[in-house]
DNA sequence: ATCTATTGATAAAT
DNA sequence: TATTTATCAATAGAT
């Protein structure tokens, strides 16, 4: 947008990430507002910032009445919706990560296959770059996640650290004021 | 907006109505993308035409983990300790099979995008190389000296923990033979 | 669906 | 955090 196009990727600086989803954030909710009024829809729209507060719209009642209005249309849908809504124990859900993971590994070895020379793919440069972009995608994804999960093992190392520092502190004072009695 | 500003309040003309829907729908899912993207956030978007068709977006994993996600924001922040933590672990086992079948998605268009090309220019083998090279790149990244540098920090200070864990050990067993004397 | 003249949104600076 | 401003992006109306 303005002063310099934005790359669509995750905005590493905290601080500018922080300014722009307080702006993009009112932008969307004006622009969702907006496109009820004109073309009276119903939208329901929910953002969970990263450090996990909630902002929400909800046009034409409460939310909770949207969501059921989105589950009863989902339901009617497809059938393979309840297949996922059925496995409600922990057991299946593993299961179905499980089916998934090797899913991926099957479709990895079907890149690698085609890739090598399998099949004659016919495959232009512009082709070629869309791909890139999906593969920079999940690598963003992917770092961000491991960055996440280190910035937080970090703070709760630190934490303890603080914690076992004022408890020797409060331990020496207490030898301190034995040794004077 | 473009050729004369518009009111905002429902179009009246059924076409001009049906039009700008389309038109600042596609707006409104992009801009959803581009927030969830660029901040990091997780964004839960539905919209009902007046005809009541559906258009969503869920950015990280599937609506349904989200709309659980919100259920749960709004109805207590206090936990119930059981309970809540199964809920948690279910939100997040289902949050995962989301993230899995987006990468599956991602996976499905590439393959999608090496076999079916159609177009004339067969892929040759340099054009291979390239995209090998990506993925090359793509492993390169992921050993960022970023990460480097918090593997470190993390190390650092486990063995500060160490070193304070045992100093305050040390300094209680102290205590307890003055107790004795 | 595609094209542009405008309005609207917003990144960076303040 | 709020305001300003220079640009970029979305889109209303026309074709």
């Amino acid at each position: 947008m303005a002063r310099g196009k934005i790359q669509m990727k995750r905005i590493e600086n905290p601080v500018h990430r922080q300014v722009t989803f307080c702006k993009r954030r009112a932008g969307l909710l004006k622009k969702a507002k907006e496109l009820s009024v004109l073309c009276d829809a119903e939208i329901g729209l929910f953002i969970f910032s990263p450090h996990g507060k909630l902002y929400e719209l909800a046009t034409k009642g409460c939310m909770q009445s949207l969501m059921e209005k989105y589950t009863k249309y989902t339901k009617e849908i497809p059938a393979e919706e309840a297949k996922g809504k059925q496995a409600n124990n922990y057991m299946e859900l593993k299961e179905e990560i499980g089916l998934l993971k090797h899913e991926i590994d099957i479709l990895q070895r079907g890149i690698r296959y085609i890739s090598e020379g399998g099949a004659p793919g016919a495959m232009t440069l512009n082709e070629l770059n869309v791909l890139e972009k999906h593969l920079e995608v999940w690598t963003y994804q992917v770092r961000s996640a491991k960055m996440d999960i280190m910035v937080q093992e970090i703070q709760l190392l630190k934490n303890k650290e603080g914690i076992l520092e004022a408890a020797n502190k409060h331990l020496q004072e207490k030898i301190l004021i034995r040794s004077f009695k």
